[in-house]
DNA sequence: CCCATCTGCGTATGTCCTACGCAGCTGAGC
DNA sequence: GCTCAGCTGCGTAGGACATACGCAGATGGG
């Protein structure tokens, strides 16, 4: 096993062989990658770049390529480490994916830069499957299928980095905005170009939000949903189609 | 009006005054935007540099800017040349929403780059508040308040991008994976770090299925949920909350 | 006819990522 | 304790990229 695989991931599962000789290693992977975390985290993804993160850890930038192979797979474990431990559910798989869903933003907001480093692959890190795994877990002991409870999970996780994506990269951004937004919109959208705007706008009900609104609101028709299907499914058993 | 706003929005408006004394251009923001867009879809957005798009012009890469301020601002402009004109909707909310939401997932589709491109700005752009102001259009005959509208749209369209983002950013990519995804997955996913997700994959209902099925599920349960809140509101008409 | 003004673009600078290879350290084997 | 394979850190250099600056030529208003 693990012969023929790729490096990043033999990195990531622990599976990479230790060497026994040669000098103590003064960098360590786990140093790079967690102070890469923080230079994006304060300064955002355009910021990190192999010098600086080298200058912050006090070495060469070569140095890094002793421990990283090169800037996307240091994307990777990024990636990988960020988003931590999932959170423990409470039970019921409504409160469960609520709290699984709002746990997952936060880790967005908190690290806007993973929603624009693309992985171009599907799933392999164990950080991403633990996320996985512990929300499929919310639909533990729900007559739903396993492919609908990931179909589901799936859609709870694109409403957070969908939200987010719009968002939290909007606030780690500095608000240069010289004009207020809803100042700005009512000037360029008239009614003829942009009837049901303007009408929205003329109601004051639009760009003033809370950007929390939108992502609550969705999240509940969302649950809503699922929750008609979940006791649809528990009125009539049977054998669960696939 | 239009005096202080930044030079990004007057052009994308056509607030922009054209001058009189001059040669006569040959290159043009139209053929720069479009020649952009086609380099974009076809070789990604990291194959897009000034050079490449000069090259592809046949002109100087330093002509181009006399037609855009920089790279972002191209960037913007070809993020609201993209998408085209919103399609136009059903009568009915529901086959309403539905025709927009799967519209723009197939703009998104079409071209991954635009979630790639980050704006890091409200929409201000007309192409974008176009397809905002036709998604509001939907619900022109639900009695729901234009916040929750805007609140709802919003919901279906980080639906759209969520799911974009991970599965057309990888459709788009060479599929160089040696192994198949399930068979990789298989490997590294046991029942003690990964249970509910073990049992997914023992039921061999996972990693499977089409990339559609997660978005139409969700959408699905979406608009479920938003048929029990419009419904609920049509039983008891009453002075709409905020 | 003149020149203000605009277009296209050549040159040059600073910032990236990273291929290549060298020097010094370390511990396994004898 | 000696030797040296193999490792670490890193200096140099090359190639790609965005773009500031300023010049030559074209063009049309007065």
């Amino acid at each position: 096993m693990a012969s023929d695989l790729p490096r990043t991931l033999k990195v990531l599962w622990g599976v990479a062989e230790r060497p026994a000789r040669g000098p103590q290693p003064t960098l360590s992977l786990d140093r790079i990658v967690a102070t890469a975390i923080e230079i994006a985290d304060r300064d955002g993804l355009a910021a990190l770049s192999m010098a600086r993160l080298a200058e912050r850890l006090g070495c060469a930038p070569m140095s890094l390529y002793r421990h990283v192979a090169n800037k996307d797979e240091l994307l990777v474990f990024m990636q990988n480490t960020a988003p931590g431990e999932p959170p423990v559910l409470p039970p019921g798989w409504r409160d469960g994916l609520v709290t699984w869903v709002r746990a997952l933003r936060g880790v967005l907001y908190a690290h806007p830069w993973i929603l624009q480093a693309t992985a171009g692959r599907p799933p392999l890190e164990p950080g991403q499957l633990a996320w996985l795994d512990r929300g499929l877990s919310a639909f533990r002991d729900t007559p739903l299928s396993h492919r609908e409870r990931g179909d589901l999970v799936l859609a709870a996780l694109y409403l957070a980095r969908g939200e987010a994506h719009i968002n939290a990269v909007l606030l780690s951004g500095p608000p240069d905005v010289t004009e207020d937004y809803g100042t700005l919109l009512a000037r360029f959208v008239t009614a003829d170009r942009f009837p049901a705007l303007a009408e929205a706008i003329a109601a004051g009900e639009f760009g003033g939000g809370e950007p929390d609104n939108s992502f609550e609101i969705g999240l509940a028709r969302l649950l809503d949903g699922i929750e008609l299907l979940i006791t649809a499914r528990e009125d009539q058993p049977g054998p669960q189609p696939a």
